[in-house]
DNA sequence: ATTGGCACAATGGTCCAACCAATTCAGGTG
DNA sequence: CACCTGAATTGGTTGGACCATTGTGCCAAT
């Protein structure tokens, strides 16, 4: 049964108008991500609006990543939707080479290094506690494997920037992160690829954990260092091969 | 006339053949932004698709910005499209509170520096002059408006960020920067916001132009300090307007 | 009772043909 | 020459049809 939050269309742009309405019913019917929506024949009826600019509004959605089409199945909920969201489309050229990643590290620099200065201003107890935790299971990992975790790892910076209080900071690294590791799953042919970021985690930690901000900072910024390191020498290595493959 | 790098689509997932098919189209035709594309009915019959694939199509490729549609005039590029581009979409559950907007200082705050850095880093002598030209504008419109004006100001930190060499400093930056402007149009009842930034963007563009990355970032972080303590005024101002439309 | 397969309904994907609404522009009119 | 006007162009919307995939429940074989 579709609730009473679904009305009528009436203003202008229409596939817009059905996009405020569905916002409208996602947040009054408190659906959450994996929920399934109604399906567009149902929602093109109760919108008084053609399927197709239904579809047309989803498709939108889609493409930001808030919605997942599954055909015979149904269109499903991916992500959080309030009323006030802004969409932010960051589009970058040629996204595989040196230089696309280079820039994501350079965002991340200036990114991380704020987090980390907020984080050690403002962190409670609390926060300290769980930043230490997600630390040592960084660490224990990394003895086992004898290399960077990717998923620890993340845990333990999403802890930092949660920390920080500002929202943003976390989906907008988020972002460069992925884009990162789309190619750091063969990190071009560097062995340990990470591998001397490790020990500036904890110096990480203890300056946010001494509240310490321009401690923390510095190392925020060294962390960073370490990993361009291994990107540039990735770089020269593929470089190398290339060369050789030709001879 | 259509020239015949468009060819009929085949495979699955229409829409996606339809977007490479484009790709192929606009980078094989030279289009550059600003330039209009073939007409849905035409990209329809050429690719021998429905137009309402192709519509699907465009829909996803507006949604990222690359592309605008006018009704009754047709379809433009809006940005750069290359083969290997890669996308991002974030979505950010912006609020219209102070603290929402302190949350894009913040990241501001990090990006803007940074950016700063890389821009005096890496100015050429023509960039140097192009941004001393966006300055001369800046400064002019102020004294005439006795106050800052929004275009020309970011008119000004636009050039640095493309000075930057990083393309996502400008796209990000500009998210900030919307969502800030959302209620900079009603400055929280602050006469002259943005007043006090004024001085630092020629301190700014000093810094930048004797190469000096420590400077800029200096300056850069004073800039969005003065922005910062505007918004502290004006959250203020509207917590004593509240007290005293209450009583 | 369990399992495997099959038919059917539900759902997203595509297509078509028409019409609406905004824009553009050529041609006519003052 | 300036201005209006109407037709052609182009994106926006609609309704209806059919296709492809998925989910489900029934039924038969084991």
């Amino acid at each position: 049964m579709i609730s009473p939050i679904l009305s009528p269309v009436h203003t202008a742009s229409r596939d817009d108008a059905v996009l405020h309405a569905l916002v409208d019913f996602v947040t009054g019917e408190g659906l959450k991500p994996g929920d399934r929506l109604p399906t567009e024949r149902l929602l093109a009826e109760h919108l008084r609006v053609s399927r197709t600019t239904v579809r047309e509004a989803l498709t939108r959605w889609q493409e930001l990543g808030l919605v997942e089409r599954r055909q015979g199945s149904g269109t499903y909920l991916k992500a959080a939707v309030t009323r006030t969201m802004l969409h932010m489309p960051l589009t970058l050229p040629s996204g595989n080479d040196f230089n696309s990643l280079m820039h994501t590290l350079e965002i991340r620099r200036g990114l991380e290094a704020e987090a980390a200065v907020l984080c050690a201003e403002r962190a409670t107890h609390a926060d300290i506690a769980l930043i230490e935790q997600k630390l040592i299971i960084m660490e224990e990992a990394f003895h086992v494997r004898h290399g960077m975790s990717a998923d620890e790892d993340w845990d333990f910076h999403l802890a930092v920037f949660r920390t920080s209080g500002n929202p943003l900071f976390e989906q907008i690294i988020a972002a460069m992160y992925e884009m990162f590791h789309r190619f750091w799953e063969h990190p071009l042919g560097v062995r340990d690829f990470g591998h001397a970021s490790f020990p500036y985690h904890r110096t990480l930690f203890n300056a946010i954990a001494a509240r310490d901000p321009t401690a923390a900072r510095g190392e925020a910024l060294k962390l960073i260092a370490t990993v361009e390191d291994d990107l540039k020498r990735g770089a020269a290595n593929l470089k190398k091969q290339n060369k050789k493959s030709q001879a």
